[in-house]
RNA sequence: GGGCCUGUAGCUCAGUUGGUUAGAGCGCACGGCUGAUAACCGUGAGGUCACAAGUUCGAAUCUUGUCAGGCCCA
C-alpha cells in the first residue's frame, strides 16, 4: 500500500446509510479550507500541461439543469489527468458583453430604442450593463461549487476586462495586417499590398431593420416577431431595350422594393419561353411577348388564356439582357452603367413567381449577387423607411403606411402607378409570414447597412484542414453539422451596432469613396499615441468614451475618426484562448507560470451542441485566422520566424446533447417543468445528481428523471457504500488494521483483484477516449461483482477464526479494491470517493491536503498485477454452474434452505480440464446450493440418459415426402447414439448427414432426479428428501427466523443471545439432534436455547409445515466464550 | 425546403470491422438469501431490432426508399 498512514488508528465502523449531502458539505469546506486547488496547483507545477478551456457563459440568467451536466462532464477530466500527474489549469470565464445583457438592461429601464437609450444617456446605460452582468454570477458559482466541481472562480476571466479587450485588439491588428491574394499567398503587413486584400473589412450585409427603433435585430430577435400578413404581390412586365413589345416577367410580394430596382435575375439552367399572347386581355394585348420560366406556365395561364410558345431558352442565354427601367429616374441614380440587365444566378428556383427574381439591396441574396457582378446601386426607402426625394412620384411617404383596411398604400400606388403604364401584368393578394419588430410591432425592412467583416470564405480550405485535426463525440458532428456549416461558410460580420460590447479598434477619415482610409489599432499603447488627446491609464475602453476618441496621423496630420461599433460576444468568445490571458500584453498570476503558448491548444472542451455555429466556429474561426496570420508573418520576415500554432484551438470536444423533463419535454418557465439544480443537491446530494451524467452517453437527448438518479444511488453509490461499510464493522470487530496485511490470496481474492485490473484497464480507456459512459458502466458492472461474488463468497473469512493469515488475506484484498475503486470513482463521485478513501487510508487531509484522493496517483494495472484471464473464465464457470442449478431448484420448487443430497455434473464434450475447476470448487457450490455433495462426471449416460425429436423446420424442406419415414429413424435412435451426436455435432443415418439443428435433443434423469442440459453442461439434482434432509431445512427455516428476530430487535452483529423455543406438536422437538441444535446455536450466535415442553401457547406460526413459537433475549456478551 | 441525428422489451438505454439463441438496469410475477446493506440474489414473462426493398452464405449492424420524432439552418 503506498498511501501515507499517518498514524494508525484502526478502522472504525461507519453508518450504514451514507448522508451524501453531508458527505458533500463536509469535504467541500474541508478542500476550500486547506486550499486544496491551489495546492494542487502548486504540486503541478512543473507538470506536462493538460489543456483545458473553460468555455465562458453568459451570465444573464440563471444556471439551469443542462448546465450543471456541463460542470459534471467538465469537472471529470481534469481530475482525471491531475491524478495521472498532468498540470490541468482550471480557470472559469464569464461571457459579460452583448445582446442579451442590453436586453435585460432595456427591459429593466424600460427602453427599447436607441433614440431612447441616447437620451437616457449612452454612459449611464453601459453603467447599468455593467451592473448587470454579475447580477446572477452568484448564483452561477453557487450551483458550480455545490455539484462539487473544482475550478478557480476566484481568478475567473470576464469579457469585460481591459485585457480580454486588449487582446481581441491585438487579434484584430493581426488579422487587419493579414493579406491574401487570389492565390491564396500571404503577406504580412500594416500598408496594403498591391493585388492582396485583407482578412479584415468593411462591406454591406442585410440586415432585419427596425425603421421606428433605428436598430438592426438579431436572428433570435426576428423570430420572435413572425405574423402572419396579408399584402399584395405584383407580376411586372419588364420591357425589353430594343425589342418592341416583349416583357420579362417578375414577381414581387413586396411592391416598395421596386423603386431601387437594379437588376432582373434567373436561373441559368432554367429553361425561359416566350409567350405570344394572341388575343387582347388584361394582361397584355395581342401580339405582346412576356418572357416566363417554362415550369411555370401551368400556375400562370389563368392570367392570359390565349396565347402560343415560339421560343424557349435557357436562363444563361438571356445574361447582360439590358431592359427599360420601370420609372425613367432609376437610371439617374448611379454613375455606372451597368444596372437594368439580366443576370444569373443558382438561387433563382421556379418554386413561385414566374422564375424571374427583381433584384433590389433589400435582401441576401440580392445583394451578393449585385455586389459580385459589381452593381451599383441606390437606396430609394431610407433607414428611416422614407422614400427619398429623388423619386417624383412617391416622395416621402412611408413604406409601410396603411389604410383602415389595412392595405399597404404605398404598395397600391406603385400598382396603379404600373397599370398606368402597361407594366402591371397581375396582382394578387397573399398571406404570407412577415417578422415585426418585437418590441414596437413596426413591419421590419431588410436594410443593408454597413458591417465589419472577417474573410473566412477565403479561409475555408484551412477551416476544413483545421477540423481534421479535432476529434469530435458525438464523431458525425465533425463531417457533419460542423463540416457542412465549413463547407458552406461565409464571411463572418463580426461587428454591432449596439453598445454594450468589446469596441472596434478601427477609426476612419470619413472621406468618400476610395479616398476612405482606416486605421486599425493594436493595443492600447497605440492608441494613445495616436490620440489626439491625453488618455488616462484608467480610460474605459467602452463605449461612449472610446468613440469620442480622435486619432491624428502622425505623417499626413489627418484626423480619423472611430467606426462606430462594437464586437460580437462570439468573437470574445473565439479569442478565449488568448483572451483569458490577456495576451500578449496582460501579466497577471497564473499566466506568468507560463504564458499562452502552453496552454494553447486545449486538449478538451466541453459544450452543448447549439455551439456548432457559437464557440466550436467562432473558436476555429480564430485559430484559423491566428495561424494563418502566423504564417503570412513567417513568409514575409523570413529572418524573424515564429513556431507555427497548431491551427485548431482544441484537438477533443464533446458536444452534449439537450436535458429534457421526465416526459421528455422541452424544459420552460411557461411549462412549469424546469427542474432547479440546487433543489435537486439538496434532495439527492452531488454524487447521485452527477452520475445521472455519466450513466448515459451525454451527447444523447436525456431525460432528468429522479428516478434514474435514485438507480444510480442503488447500483453504484449504495453499492460502494455497503462494500465499505462491511469492510469498516469486520476491521473494527477483529482490530484489523494496516499492519497487518498478507498477500497470501486465495483463489477468489486473486480473482476480484484480476476484475479489478480488467476495471482499471476499462475506465483508464474509456475516459482517455472521452466515452464516460462506458467508464461509469464498468464501475457499475465491477461492484456488482464486488458485492454479490466476492463479498458474499468470502463473507465467512472475514469472520475471527483460527486461520488470521487467510483472514488477512481477505481484509488486505478488500481493502486494496475499495482504496483503488474510489480513486477510479474519485473524477465522477468526487465526494463520497474522498470520504471512502480517507475512512480507509487513515489520513488527515485537515493536517496535509495532498492526501486527498483528488491528489492520489491515478491506479495502474501493475498497481494491481496481472490480469488472470484463466481464472477468470473458471470463476464464471463455476457461476455458470450455480445458475442452472438455481434454476432447477426452482423448476422443482426446492427452496435454497431445504438442503439436498447430490448434484451430478458433466460436460458433454468430455471437456476434463473444465470438469476437474468445477471439481475443485465443490465446495462452493455445495454451499451455493445448499448440497451434500457433488459428483463429476466424463460420460453424460452416468447422469442423464437422452432423447431425440426431429426438427420439422430444418428437415421439411430438405426431405419433403420423406419426412415421415426420416422422423421415425430419429425418434428411435438410443441415448449413446445421441450422445455420440452431441460429441461429434454430427449424426450419420444411412445415407443422411444430420447437424444438430436438425435434431432436438433432450435429456432426461433417472427417478428422483431432476436435470438439465445448459450450453455444453449437463447438471442433474437429487430430489429426494430424506428425514435428515428435512429437519435440516427445518433448522435452517428456524434460523431464518430468529435472524430477522435479530434484525428487528436491533442487536449488534456480535450480540449473544438466548433463545426460547415452543412447538405445538411436542414431538417436533425430537427432529433436532444434538448437531442440528449446535448449528442452530452457532448460525445466531445464541449461547443458550431452551425448548419448552410444557406450555399452553396459542400464537403460533408455521415454520415447514410446524407450529413454532420462538423469543430471543440478548445475553451479556463474551465474545471469547465462541 | 436543405443538412444532421434518433427509432432495439412496459420504461431508460447497451449492442464494438456484418457472424451462434439480440443484452443490461428499472418495473412486473414467482422463488430465495441476509452474523454489511429497509438492501440484495435467482428464475420467468416481455422484442416482426419503426416499415419496405436490396447487397451477402449470413443484416439490429451496410445501401436505397418510406414513416415517425428531434436538433440546426433557410
Amino acid at each position: 500500500m503506498n498511501e501515507k498512514c499517518q498514524f494508525n488508528r484502526g478502522f472504525k465502523k461507519v453508518p450504514t446509510r451514507p448522508n451524501f449531502q453531508e458527505i458533500d458539505r463536509k469535504w467541500q469546506s474541508i478542500w476550500k479550507k486547506n486550499r486544496l486547488l491551489f495546492v494542487t496547483d502548486d504540486l503541478r507545477k512543473n507538470a506536462e500541461p493538460w489543456v483545458f478551456f473553460d468555455g465562458p457563459p453568459g451570465t444573464n440568467g440563471r444556471p439551469h439543469i443542462g448546465h450543471m451536466m456541463q460542470s459534471a462532464l467538465k469537472d471529470v477530466w481534469p481530475r482525471f489527468w491531475t491524478m495521472r500527474g498532468k498540470r490541468v489549469i482550471r480557470r472559469a470565464g464569464w461571457d459579460t458583453h452583448g445582446l442579451p445583457v442590453e436586453l435585460t438592461a432595456e427591459k429593466e429601464l424600460n427602453i427599447g430604442t436607441k433614440r431612447e437609450i441616447e437620451s437616457y444617456g449612452v454612459q449611464n446605460y453601459i453603467n447599468y450593463c455593467r451592473d448587470t452582468v454579475f447580477r446572477y454570477k452568484s448564483d452561477w458559482e453557487n450551483a458550480i461549487r455545490r455539484i462539487g466541481r473544482e475550478i478557480h472562480l476566484e481568478d475567473a476571466y470576464a469579457t469585460y476586462q481591459r485585457p480580454y479587450i486588449e487582446t481581441g485588439w491585438w487579434f484584430l491588428k493581426r488579422a487587419w495586417n493579414t493579406q491574401l491574394n487570389q492565390n491564396g499567398e500571404l503577406y504580412y503587413g500594416e500598408n496594403e499590398q498591391n493585388g492582396f486584400r485583407r482578412l479584415l473589412y468593411r462591406a454591406d450585409r442585410i440586415m432585419p431593420y427596425c425603421c421606428r427603433c433605428g436598430t438592426p435585430l438579431s436572428n433570435f430577435e426576428v423570430s420572435q416577431g413572425y405574423k402572419t400578413t396579408t399584402d399584395i404581390t405584383l407580376f411586372v412586365k419588364f420591357p425589353l431595350v430594343n425589342q418592341q413589345d416583349t416583357f420579362f416577367v417578375a414577381w414581387t410580394t413586396t411592391a416598395w422594393t421596386l423603386l431601387s430596382n437594379m437588376a432582373l435575375a434567373v436561373g441559368p439552367e432554367i429553361e425561359y419561353v416566350t409567350l405570344l399572347l394572341t388575343q387582347d386581355s388584361e394582361v397584355g394585348k395581342k401580339g405582346e411577348k412576356l418572357i416566363i420560366a417554362k415550369e411555370r406556365i401551368s400556375s400562370l395561364e389563368k392570367f392570359f388564356p390565349n396565347y402560343k410558345i415560339i421560343e424557349t431558352k435557357l436562363g444563361k442565354e438571356w445574361e447582360n439582357t439590358p431592359y427599360i427601367p420601370l420609372w425613367d429616374w432609376q437610371t439617374k441614380q448611379v454613375r455606372n452603367v451597368k444596372q437594368h440587365i439580366v443576370v444569373s444566378d443558382t438561387y433563382v428556383s421556379t418554386e413561385d413567381g414566374t422564375g424571374i427574381v427583381h433584384l433590389a439591396p433589400y435582401g441576401e441574396d440580392d445583394l451578393r449577387i449585385l455586389r459580385k457582378l459589381s452593381i451599383q446601386y441606390f437606396l430609394a426607402v431610407n433607414e428611416d423607411g422614407i422614400v427619398e426625394d429623388f423619386v417624383p412620384e412617391f416622395q416621402k411617404r412611408y413604406f409601410k403606411e396603411v389604410n383602415e383596411k389595412g392595405d399597404c398604400l404605398l404598395d397600391i400606388e406603385i400598382l396603379k402607378n404600373l397599370l398606368q403604364k402597361g407594366l402591371l401584368l397581375a396582382k394578387e393578394k397573399v398571406d404570407h409570414e412577415y417578422p415585426f419588430c418585437y418590441r414596437c410591432d413596426t413591419p421590419l425592412m431588410y436594410f443593408p447597412r454597413k458591417g465589419w467583416f472577417l474573410r473566412m470564405s477565403d479561409l475555408r480550405e484551412r477551416l476544413l484542414q483545421a477540423n481534421e485535426l479535432i476529434r469530435w463525440q458525438p464523431p458525425h458532428i465533425k463531417e457533419g453539422r460542423f463540416g457542412n456549416w465549413l463547407e458552406n461558410v461565409n464571411d463572418w460580420n463580426f461587428t454591432r451596432e449596439r453598445y454594450w460590447g468589446s469596441p472596434l479598434p478601427i477609426w476612419s477619415n470619413k472621406r468618400v469613396g476610395d479616398d476612405e482610409k482606416f486605421l486599425c489599432i493594436g493595443s492600447f499603447e497605440e492608441l494613445k499615441r495616436y490620440s489626439t488627446t491625453v488618455l488616462e491609464d484608467d480610460f474605459d475602453l467602452h463605449k461612449p468614451g472610446i468613440d469620442l476618441v480622435e486619432l491624428k496621423n502622425p505623417y499626413t496630420g489627418e484626423l480619423y475618426y472611430r467606426e462606430n461599433f462594437v464586437l460580437d460576444s462570439w468573437f470574445d468568445a473565439g479569442i478565449m484562448p488568448w483572451g483569458q490571458w490577456g495576451y500578449p500584453y496582460f501579466e497577471g498570476s497564473i499566466e506568468k507560470i507560463d504564458g499562452v503558448d502552453k496552454q494553447y491548444p486545449a486538449d478538451f472542451i466541453c459544450e452543448a451542441i447549439d455551439q456548432t455555429r457559437g464557440w466550436f466556429y467562432t473558436l476555429l474561426a480564430c485559430s484559423v485566422i491566428y495561424h494563418t496570420s502566423v504564417e503570412a508573418e513567417n513568409k514575409t520576415y523570413p529572418n524573424k520566424k515564429k513556431p507555427l500554432p497548431f491551427p485548431s484551438s482544441f484537438k477533443n470536444v464533446i458536444c452534449t446533447e439537450l436535458v429534457l423533463d421526465e416526459k421528455g419535454q422541452k424544459m420552460s418557465k411557461s411549462k412549469g417543468n424546469v427542474v432547479d439544480p440546487l433543489e435537486q443537491f439538496e434532495k439527492w446530494g452531488a454524487d447521485p445528481v452527477r452520475w445521472l451524467f455519466y450513466s448515459v452517453n451525454p451527447w444523447t437527448v436525456k431525460r432528468f428523471s429522479e428516478d434514474i438518479i435514485q438507480e444510480g444511488i442503488q447500483q453504484v453509490l449504495l453499492p460502494l457504500w455497503n462494500a465499505y461499510v462491511f469492510f469498516t464493522t469486520y476491521a473494527e470487530a477483529d482490530g484489523w488494521t494496516l499492519e497487518k496485511q498478507s498477500n497470501d490470496y486465495s483463489t477468489l481474492d486473486a480473482w476480484i483483484l484480476s476484475r479489478l485490473t480488467e476495471l482499471i484497464e476499462n475506465v483508464t480507456n474509456a475516459l482517455e477516449n472521452f466515452d464516460v459512459a462506458r467508464s461509469a458502466q464498468a464501475i457499475t458492472f465491477f461492484l456488482d461483482e464486488l458485492n454479490n461474488w466476492y463479498i458474499r463468497r468470502s463473507r465467512r473469512r472475514f469472520w475471527k477464526s483460527e486461520n488470521d493469515i487467510d483472514q488477512f488475506a481477505a481484509f488486505t484484498t478488500l481493502h486494496k479494491v475499495l482504496v483503488t475503486v474510489t480513486k477510479l470513482m474519485a473524477p465522477f463521485a468526487p465526494h463520497l470517493s474522498e470520504e471512502i478513501y480517507q475512512g480507509l487510508t487513515q489520513s488527515d487531509p485537515n493536517q496535509d491536503i495532498t492526501q486527498s484522493v483528488h491528489l492520489a496517483k491515478w491506479p495502474e494495472t501493475s498497481d494491481i498485477g496481472k490480469r488472470d484471464l484463466e481464472l477468470e473464465r473458471k470463476q464464471s464457470l463455476i457461476r455458470d454452474i450455480v445458475t442452472i442449478g438455481h434454476n432447477l431448484r426452482q423448476s422443482q420448487n426446492l427452496r435454497v434452505r431445504q438442503p439436498l443430497l447430490q448434484m451430478k455434473v458433466c460436460h458433454r464434450t468430455e471437456d476434463l480440464n473444465a470438469i476437474e475447476e468445477i471439481e475443485k470448487n465443490e465446495h462452493v457450490i455445495c454451499e451455493e446450493l445448499n448440497l451434500k455433495r457433488v459428483t463429476f462426471h466424463i460420460h453424460p449416460n452416468e447422469v442423464v440418459t437422452f432423447q431425440c425429436k426431429p426438427n420439422l423446420k430444418t428437415l421439411g424442406p430438405r426431405f419433403g415426402n420423406r419426412l415421415k419415414e426420416i422422423s421415425i429413424k430419429i425418434q428411435n435412435l438410443n441415448s449413446e447414439q445421441i450422445e455420440n451426436a452431441l460429441k461429434t455435432k454430427s449424426l450419420q443415418i444411412e445415407q443422411e448427414t444430420f447437424s444438430l439443428d436438425d435434431l432436438l435433443i433432450s435429456c432426461n434423469a433417472e427417478n428422483g432426479w431432476v436435470a438439465r442440459m445448459e450450453g455444453d453442461w449437463i447438471i442433474s439434482i437429487q430430489t429426494t428428501l430424506t428425514e435428515e434432509l428435512l429437519a435440516e431445512g427445518f433448522v435452517r427455516e428456524l434460523v431464518n427466523r430468529i435472524q430477522n428476530a435479530r434484525k428487528i430487535s436491533n442487536f449488534e452483529v456480535s450480540d449473544r443471545i438466548h433463545i426460547d423455543l415452543w412447538f405445538k406438536d411436542k414431538s417436533v422437538s425430537k427432529l433436532l439432534n444434538d448437531p442440528l441444535i449446535q448449528y442452530l446455536k452457532r448460525e445466531t450466535l445464541a449461547v443458550s436455547l431452551d425448548i419448552h415442553t410444557n406450555h399452553n401457547i396459542q400464537e403460533y406460526q408455521e415454520v415447514s409445515g410446524y407450529e413454532v413459537k420462538w423469543a430471543v433475549r440478548k445475553v451479556e456478551s463474551r465474545r471469547e466464550n465462541v
